[in-house]
DNA sequence: GACCTGCTGCGGGATG
């Protein structure tokens, strides 16, 4: 049935969660595909006349290498004339001179290589033989603007090749019709194919033997190490998954440290490792000869290993999505359903796992909405096309609105784009490095070989910080590690990474070099990477979990293991229903404490928190100290505060609210820095030359005075109004907080005035001092508030 | 009694 799909359709398979699904359902029907469509084979040059017929877009490297092996043994084994490559980044030199000239029939690529491909002068006719184009993983793709490109270049490639088939593969998402919608782009037409076998999964946890000695804080998780440790010694595969890298190297750790016998069979994978270390990791992992795995997202796509016996998950599952991807790692047998043991790091995990399995039961799964209008990829692709053999504004402007991203683009935007990269714009014109693109005879061009290469190398849309490269004095490259860790490291101090103990020994050539430490411990690096949100969807499901509670019901082995906590906060408190918001009051000698709990993720808190702060300072000079986490945040005043009348006066109230936030923050500085990213994507700035690398300040320090330019001289510049869009959209997740206040009318409102932190709240204290304070005097502080509780319980029996 | 955080992904090509 799946070869009818080749033959004149286009559309978007849905596959279910877990590796391998993505060449069951595809190389069956590719390959009939293959044999029924023999090209038109010349004879003569031995070879077919029609160069490229099928190319494959997949969002991994790995991926890519993966899917050529699997395309070509059948095709030898079928003797056709057919050719299999990859271009990704680490293709040879030689094959892509060949390429250059001259296409396999199938190619498979990343939407970056697509890119680059489209920079070359006879790309049209490149392309021109082209029937089918697949896109793998494409919900991983669609929400980003790497899915941008993808829709600008197959756009591209709908005109080159009139009829072309585009067919998608995709995991579970929430929103399948938009996915769909998206890849055919705006007036295309396709079938939606849902898989129909519904995957069984199950989620359970390690319940904490006694809850009331089980942490309220914290996301490390060790307090339940030893039952961890008690499932490997019982399995022969397990695979752990953390939610930091920080944390993946702690536990690698700890584990060791419990069972040194396990050294050889234990391993540990995240994104700052050396990928040779992660190659020897994932192939280990395919050999079955690793024992245990621990690891962060690195392996939640793409090396498609063996499933292994145990999945576990340490810390919040941060996403329904999420979490089943993880277990779909595990139990492929027939009728064996895939599971996953999740450990929770604090008591009130144990709420998150429970709402996680109600959600996943209900078929809730989050949906990845796609972008809108993001400027900076269209003017990368502008020049993109400008070099691969230019074009005619109204044709080019009439090719992208075809997207699905950039549907609504009105004239106005198309217009300053193209002036954008013809001039630089008001403030840039003066420099020639920004007048990319010129006009000949009516059409846009891009000629200047320096300017060609300077766009190739920074094509894409990923940005990262950049990191400094960890070596062996006398060995091989271990890792990566932030500047910022670096630059508190002295001569001889310790550090892990890659589960080795390291000593440091000098920064030079903008490498940390170390010898192996002969003994003892190394603090485990931080890094500051992307900041993982708990999704909306979870966060509504906690909501209801706690509803339940409040009216008695619990009915998972985590409700029933947390319920002397919840019953201590309705004690101390009140535990508030879904559509109702608890509010706090404590007055310590800190000053006046103000709780707050929503339940809508860190993000909304902290935009929350600065709201309400600074709505409460208008009212009267005060100054606050702000904390949130995932459930709450606190505000901390030394002065008291009517917070009646600030509620009666429209403290929660949903006007003016955009305005508020962006006064309330410092949003010009946020703008600047999410300009980065716009900068790098619109080539203004480059942050990687082969062989000599810019360092991160340089690069910091260009974009950011491009931005102070721009703001100065050309205020009206889209690229700035961006900015600003997604830091409300990315940075404070607006429309969650708006959806947030909305709910929280004032009729809703629970106010309590407490003697004492609740469990709500104690995690909230904890968090204000780690912003404030050393670790070391965060310890004291923290037994100093230890010491104090206990004095309040022996003067209150 | 309660403890320190922060994911993933890509990418150049002349000449001999």
């Amino acid at each position: 049935m799946w070869s009818a799909y080749l033959n004149g359709d286009s559309g978007l398979i849905h596959a279910p969660t877990g590796t391998g699904k993505t060449y069951a359902a595809w190389l069956g029907p590719l390959m009939e595909w293959v044999r029924d469509n023999p090209p038109p084979y010349d004879s003569v040059k031995r070879k077919n006349s029609e160069p490229l017929r099928v190319l494959w877009i997949t969002p991994l490297r790995a991926l890519a290498a993966d899917t050529a092996a699997a395309l070509t043994a059948p095709i030898l084994d079928l003797n056709l004339p057919w050719s299999v490559e990859t271009r990704t980044g680490d293709t040879s030199m030689t094959v892509r001179n060949r390429q250059r000239s001259r296409l396999p029939s199938a190619l498979i690529t990343t939407p970056e290589s697509l890119s680059l491909l489209l920079t070359r002068p006879d790309c049209a006719d490149l392309f021109k033989s082209l029937r089918a184009v697949i896109v793998d993983e494409w919900h991983e793709l669609m929400a980003s603007k790497r899915g941008v490109q993808v829709e600008l270049g197959l756009a591209r490639l709908r005109r080159f090749a009139p009829g072309l088939r585009v067919w998608g593969l995709s995991a579970t998402i929430g929103n399948l019709d938009t996915a769909l919608h998206v890849l055919m782009g705006e007036g295309g037409q396709g079938k939606l194919i849902r898989a129909h076998v519904p995957k069984q999964i199950q989620i359970d946890t390690l319940i904490p033997a006694q809850i009331e000695r089980f942490p309220w804080v914290g996301h490390i998780g060790l307090k339940l190490l030893p039952d961890v440790i008690r499932e490997i010694d019982q399995h022969q595969s397990v695979l752990i998954f953390t939610n930091t890298r920080a944390q993946t190297e702690t536990w690698y750790q700890a584990i060791l440290d419990a069972r040194p016998e396990f050294a050889g069979v234990i391993a540990l994978h995240h994104s700052s490792l050396e990928p040779e270390v992660r190659h020897w990791v994932e192939n280990a992992l395919k050999a079955g000869q690793l024992r245990c795995v621990v690891c962060t997202a690195s392996l939640d796509l793409g090396v498609d290993f063996a499933p292994v016996e145990r999945v576990f998950q340490i810390g919040s599952p941060k996403g329904i999505a999420r979490l089943l991807q993880r277990a779909g790692r595990s139990g492929h047998r027939p009728g064996v359903a895939s599971r996953i043991t999740c450990v929770p790091a604090h008591a009130f995990e144990l709420v998150e796992v429970a709402a996680v399995r109600d959600a996943a039961a209900h078929g809730e799964i989050e949906a990845r909405p796609p972008l809108d209008r993001p400027l900076d990829v269209l003017v990368q692709h502008l020049v993109t096309v400008a070099l691969g053999g230019g074009f005619e504004s109204a044709e080019l402007y009439v090719e992208v609105r075809t997207t699905h991203a950039f549907r609504d683009l009105m004239p106005r935007e198309w217009d300053w784009c193209l002036q954008f990269v013809v001039s630089g714009g008001e403030a840039l014109s003066n420099y020639p490095q920004y007048q990319r693109v010129i006009q000949r005879d009516g059409r846009y061009v891009a000629e200047d070989t320096f300017l060609a290469r300077w766009h190739r190398l920074s094509i894409g849309t990923i940005t990262s910080d950049p990191m400094l490269l960890v070596q062996y004095l006398r060995g091989p490259k271990i890792g990566y590690i932030d500047e910022a860790f670096v630059a508190r490291l002295k001569s001889g101090d310790k550090f892990t990474l890659a589960g080795k103990v390291l000593q440091f020994v000098r920064l030079r050539e903008m490498k940390v070099w170390v010898r192996r430490a002969k003994n003892g411990k190394g603090i485990v690096p931080r890094w500051t990477g992307g900041l993982l949100p708990i999704s909306e969807l979870l966060t509504d499901a906690i909501r209801v979990k706690l509803d339940e509670a409040r009216t008695g019901k619990f009915d998972s082995p985590e409700m029933l293991a947390v319920k002397p906590i919840l019953d201590l906060q309705d004690r101390l408190s009140y535990l508030p229903a879904a559509h109702e918001l608890l509010i706090e009051q404590l007055t310590t000698r800190e000053g006046h404490h103000l709780f707050l709990y929503p339940f809508e993720g860190r993000i909304v808190h902290e935009g929350l928190g600065s709201l309400l702060a600074h709505r409460l300072s208008r009212r009267a000079p005060i100054t606050f100290t702000i904390a949130a986490n995932d459930y709450g945040l606190e505000l901390l005043a030394t002065d008291p505060l009517d917070l009646q009348a600030a509620l009666a006066e429209g403290l929660l109230s949903t006007e003016h609210l955009q305005q508020d936030i962006l006064s309330s923050l410092n949003a010009t500085e946020m703008a600047k820095r999410q300009f980065r990213e716009l900068a790098r994507v619109s080539g203004l700035v480059i942050e990687r030359f082969p062989g000599g690398q810019k360092s991160s300040k340089q690069m910091q320090a260009s974009s950011g005075l491009i931005y102070d330019v721009l703001a100065k001289y050309d205020p009206d510049n889209l690229l700035l109004e961006q900015a600003q869009r997604e830091v409300l959209q990315r940075q404070l997740e607006s429309s969650r907080l708006f959806r947030a206040l909305g709910r929280l009318h004032p009729a809703n409102i629970v106010l309590r005035q407490i003697a004492r932190p609740t469990p709500f709240g104690f995690p909230l204290m904890v968090e204000r001092l780690r912003q404030t304070v050393s670790s070391e005097t965060l310890e004291d502080r923290i037994r100093k508030m230890q010491l104090s509780l206990e004095k309040w319980a022996d003067e209150h029996g």
